[in-house]
DNA sequence: CGAATGATTGAATCGCCCT
DNA sequence: AAGGGCGATTCAATCATTC
């Protein structure tokens, strides 16, 4: 059973901060001391918003290994002996999967970065178990270790699976705008470019060493949260090691939850996490776009007299003409509808957005009337 | 069973090439109509030097698919891509890999390509069979298609396996130093930079529409020839699909076997295999890839920490100011947006550079944030 | 004839809310 | 739970057409 470690100068920073949502359960913004799987399952069902893990790829280090029937492995370069590790190892992810899922949200997602030793095993067992692929992200590493052998490529990236917990589960978080308009305005692509972590970012120990063998780059760790979380949500990382997911996460604006079985990673990435200051709000706010603006129906236009029942609306062309009826509806040719479906069907398509397909006259131009639901939407906003 | 496909004409043209070693086996230089599995258990053991597979990917879309001008997207939703789950993926998976270890010679390798719905169960599947992985490698795509909906990332990648037939075939062919000194004397990175196949490099029908919906570029195909076979070595590809791997190894004096089930794809393939000119020995030197633009984003700027969040930027002029937020957009009295809209925004203008039109503190003095942006190239040129 | 503009297209697991 | 309405959503490159 995992013991829950309490980290009192942590809790104490954190509550200070200015995270959205103050989260008294016991065991937000800590770092749990014991397995993965054990710790998973003492924590509620559905809790956290998303998971970003980090798993062990080399399961035959040092010691010896046991078939599934406890008998010894004699040879490691036997046929069965690899089947058998490869076996091993996908219990093991199986397993802690399976955990991540149930304490995950279903509108939650998670994220699992891996190189080619794993990433195979990991992505098919994601898919067995119904996770529900979203994308798989390469990190592109700047400073990659060279091959020093010269015979194979430089392994210069490794891959992250970002996926939902089922195929119908669509409520995932993806701030789709703030991705797009930080990235000179095209749309995030799945290949990242990143340096990889060293310098003084990099946790050394006393000695001098680095603490951690894998640490990863806070930024690679901040686009991942900015893409997929709002502030105040919760991240959880069950192989929290020096603890890179907590202290961006708490820097971010967002909650924590680190597991992580060795002590020495645990004390490092708790001062670590203590000594981050978190963002305030403002620079936390996250841009959103139309979707996420409140719904202005057309009769609100006809009604405050923005557009006047009789009004001839056009498209940009002036190829396609409509009247608009005292009720928000507008008619055409003996067709009559919503500006969507009459826009649709005008042009003989499925679908259309009235809202940028119908014009307005304004003085010697054509404006759509997506402009004006903008006025109208600029004045609620100052009555609030 | 499977039966030969002579192609007369093709074999021809090939006995007339420059490449070494006269193969006088019926199946070299042809295309073998059948099933996959068949036409390889009908070839002899260990007698081919590379594989090149590009297997069905297994894609599940939904239902069909709209760009915002309503066109619809061709999507492939051909026969021979459906399976009946991902149990059966894996078995049709496991046979062909099989077999085709069978007809892999010891000293030779397999290339498998796939995107993230089969590669990571093409992986596992390899190394089920102690394939040896010997590099994952990341096709990005200079032009991919978009994310219509804003749901995901933009999926401009996709994933090739390289792997020796096990752990001690150590004897596969990579011509590192040729590489090397095509990659203007820098290693060979697993991150590999092409646009899709377009243009008139695509194969088109009678009806001017693509005679194979998944064609590959040549490009890619001439760079994996390059980095693991020798001339006159024999490349396989068991899904021929419309010949590209046929085509790319005669040009570079290699000789191809495809197996490829549909008529229609098999004469497209010999028509196209006939018109490829087999280079001289002197001009097979290895083809370099796109260089890439170093694109920054302004995001990579605050993800770096050059930016900070809460950061205030201003014109050169002091007459306008914006915060940076953590999401990499910036904010300006109630509106936010990129650093290009908002600084037309600001301005009144319809569009402004807003790396020469923002400006940071530096000291006494103010610079634009474009000076920050060289400072990333430079580290990021090093990837490109 | 060249430049500017518009149309087409590519391996895609592509919406959300209310009734 | 399924269905219907609202209305949001694209990048790079190749061709075709117009100026």
């Amino acid at each position: 059973m995992a013991s829950v470690f309490p980290l009192a100068d942590l809790k104490a920073s954190v509550k200070s901060d200015s995270r959205p949502g103050s989260r008294t359960d016991s065991w937000v913004d800590t770092i749990i001391k014991g397995d993965c799987v054990s710790a998973l399952e003492a924590l509620p069902s559905h809790s956290v918003d998303i998971i970003f893990a980090d798993p062990p790829y080399n399961l035959q280090l040092g010691g010896t290994l046991h078939r599934p029937d406890q008998s010894l492995v004699d040879a490691v370069d036997d046929e069965w002996d690899q089947f058998a590790s490869f076996e091993a190892y996908d219990a093991f992810t199986r397993a802690w999967l399976l955990a991540c899922r149930r304490v995950l949200k279903p509108t939650g997602s998670i994220w699992v970065i891996g190189s080619y030793h794993n990433i195979f095993r990991v992505g098919a067992t994601l898919q067995d178990l119904n996770f529900w692929i979203l994308n798989d992200i390469i990190w592109r590493k700047t400073n990659p270790m060279p091959n020093f052998k010269g015979r194979r490529f430089q392994n210069a990236h490794e891959t992250m699976i970002w996926a939902s917990p089922s195929a119908k589960a669509k409520g995932y978080t993806f701030n789709y705008d703030a991705l797009k308009a930080a990235n000179e305005d095209v749309q995030m692509r799945s290949d990242w470019l990143f340096p990889i972590c060293n310098g003084s970012e990099r946790l050394k120990g006393e000695d001098g060493k680095k603490a951690h063998p894998t640490q990863k780059p806070e930024a690679l760790l901040a686009r991942v949260i900015m893409a997929s979380t709002k502030p105040g949500d919760i991240v959880l990382d069950p192989f929290f090691g020096s603890g890179t997911t907590g202290a961006v996460a708490k820097r971010l604006g967002r909650h924590f939850v680190g597991i992580e079985r060795e002590q020495d990673y645990i004390d490092a990435a708790a001062a670590r996490i203590a000594a981050v200051e978190p963002l305030g709000k403002a620079e936390l706010t996250v841009m959103t776009g139309k979707k996420a603006e409140v719904r202005v129906a057309f009769n609100v236009l006809v009604e405050s007299g923005l557009i006047k029942p009789g009004q001839v609306l056009t498209d940009a062309k002036r190829r396609y003409s409509a009247i608009v009826r005292a009720d928000g509806t507008v008619a055409s040719g003996g067709e009559a509808g919503s500006i969507h479906r009459l826009g649709a069907k005008v042009q003989g398509l499925d679908a259309c957005n009235g809202w940028t397909f119908w014009h307005f006259e304004d003085g010697q131009s054509l404006r759509p009337i997506d402009d004006l639901r903008s006025v109208i939407r600029s004045d609620l906003a100052k009555a609030e």
